[in-house]
RNA sequence: UCCCUCUUAGCUCAGUUGGCAGAGCAUCUGACUGUUAAUCAGAUUGUCGCUGGUUCGACCCCAGCAGAGGGAGCCA
């Protein structure tokens, strides 16, 4: 048999016949008639799977016996047109190789399982028809985020996975030692984080954002891309211990220029998902998420809205609607909240800006008002929040005092600081949650379902 | 962490106002000359989440525990 391999998209996408061709992937059905019989093989490189047409006499082999749904094979034949109306060529074998056989306990069947089994079997659902296209969006959208910043100039920067800053404010931190947990160093009755291998309390990073703004004070446009935890016990669709982020920062914006950067960049991602990944997001249209494509297509042609929180504030209290939680200058908006004004009052992806300090991060710039901030969280109908940013305070004495106010210790974060002293300039940035987008895109209601494998609160096989 | 719901065959789910445990799919056997998650006929498949309680009798009612899902908070 042949040793060059053509995947399943190549034959699919035929222009002619093609003798003796060599594919190889997993089963998702064989059915056996009494001369013929027809396996749909597929093998990742598509959603669709390319029809084997094989002699029932050549399947009665004993080393045979395990070729089901879930098998591995290589198969050569001839690329031929297809006679039957589902599919344009399929395969005529005149070879079949078992590589890697099934039996009666495999997991997966031909026919719908629920996301909750699948779940379960983390390790084979890539092999399930949605996963397929969600992974193979997840790949394309993560190649898109890069050629949009690249193409604009931004520098990619790997920002630290283990950091000592124990006052991002975005989260709790998952512990990085090792010290003996059973016999910590102790000093004055705590334990002593100095004789620990940083010689400091450290930590799973929570954001890159603080090493971002040092690196755009140098490089003016950087992004970072990668993973972020959270130890937060979080019990919802949408969080997760572990997922990526991708977090621009722009040296010489404020938050309007922040909030037109992320309106193009939103709008470049659903339109490269809509150029690039046809084939998955029919399926998720058709499966999954009804209207689906009309959505995403309206939001490339359709506006996004702003609003200033105080403005929301007064949408939600003309609304007349009864909320869950009351809705008051200085309380943030509440998911409820989110949800009205995005998938109601705008029906759109909306901005909304200038929250109340005493609710945000101690880094978002004080407007001019001495009550608001520059901060920015960009709305979406289903998934809510799904970008948060802001302008940051470039000023060393309104960013002290915020820290002050915020119970930061000024010293903790001297580096942060520093730049604010020596050549500090107006800049802006914010973070897009991937899974999110994800989810956004596909019509995924679970997050736990566009990671190849989540990690949650009691949840780390695999 | 809080609130609500769920847990029955390998999978998806019915079910009994407390009285012999059910279907579809999968699997196996057979039929079928080109199928499309093929179709048709037959067969196999159970710790009814776990522990205890009430009862002549519990899958069903009660309590506790475990796991899962949805919602909330935190946020991306």
């Amino acid at each position: 048999m042949s040793t060059s391999r053509s995947t399943v998209k190549e034959l699919l996408n035929s222009s002619k016949q093609q003798p003796q061709i060599r594919v190889c992937g997993w089963v998702r059905s064989v059915r056996r008639g009494k001369d013929i019989a027809f396996i749909a093989l597929n093998d990742g490189s598509c959603q669709g799977s390319l029809q084997i047409v094989v002699a029932a006499s050549l399947l009665e082999a004993p080393a045979l016996t395990a070729l089901g749904t879930g098998a591995c094979i290589a198969v050569q034949g001839n690329l031929v047109p297809s006679p039957a109306a589902e599919q344009s060529w399929e395969l005529q074998a005149d070879q079949l190789e078992l590589l890697g056989g099934v039996d009666a306990a495999y997991p997966l069947q031909k026919k719908r399982h629920s996301f909750e089994y699948l779940r379960s079997i983390a390790h084979l659902r890539p092999r399930a028809n949605t996963f397929g296209a969600v992974f193979r969006m997840r790949s394309a959208l993560a190649f898109a985020v890069h050629q949009f910043f690249q193409e604009r100039g931004f520098l990619y920067v790997h920002t630290p996975i283990i950091t000592t800053n124990d006052c991002e404010g975005a989260g709790e931190m998952f512990r990085v030692t090792t010290l003996n947990p059973a016999t910590p160093p102790m000093i004055d009755g705590r334990i002593d984080w100095a004789q620990d291998f940083f010689g400091n309390r450290a930590g799973l990073t929570v954001s890159g954002q603080l090493q971002g703004e040092l690196f755009a004070m140098a490089f003016a446009d950087i992004y970072t891309f990668g993973p972020t935890f959270r130890a937060e016990n979080s019990n919802t669709s949408r969080h997760a211990s572990e997922f990526w982020m991708i977090e621009p920062e722009m040296a010489f914006a404020d938050l309007e220029r922040n909030c037109e950067v992320a309106e193009a960049f939103f709008r470049y991602l659903v339109t490269y998902a809509l150029e690039h990944c046809r084939d998955d997001l029919a399926f998720f249209n058709e499966r999954i998420a009804p209207g689906l494509i009309d959505r995403l297509e309206q939001l490339v042609g359709g506006q996004f809205h702003r609003v200033s929180y105080s403005e929301a504030i007064r949408l939600l209290e003309q609304s007349g609607r009864a909320f869950e939680f009351p809705v008051a200058w200085g309380q943030d908006l509440q998911s409820e909240h989110e949800r009205y004004l995005t998938e109601e009052v705008f029906a759109g992806p909306i901005f909304v800006t200038d929250y109340p300090q005493q609710i945000k991060a101690f880094y978002m710039r004080r407007n001019d008002d001495n009550k608001t901030v520059a901060a920015m969280d960009l709305l979406v109908p289903r998934v809510g929040e799904i970008i948060g940013g802001s302008q940051r305070e470039e000023r060393l004495e309104v960013l002290e005092q915020r820290m002050i106010a915020h119970g930061i210790e000024p010293a903790s974060l001297d580096w942060y600081l520093d730049i604010r002293r020596w050549g500090s300039c107006p800049h802006a940035g914010f973070g897009l949650g991937f899974e999110r987008l994800l989810m956004y895109l596909t019509g995924m209601e679970n997050i736990r379902d566009v990671i190849p494998f989540p990690r949650t609160p009691g949840h780390a096989r695999f």
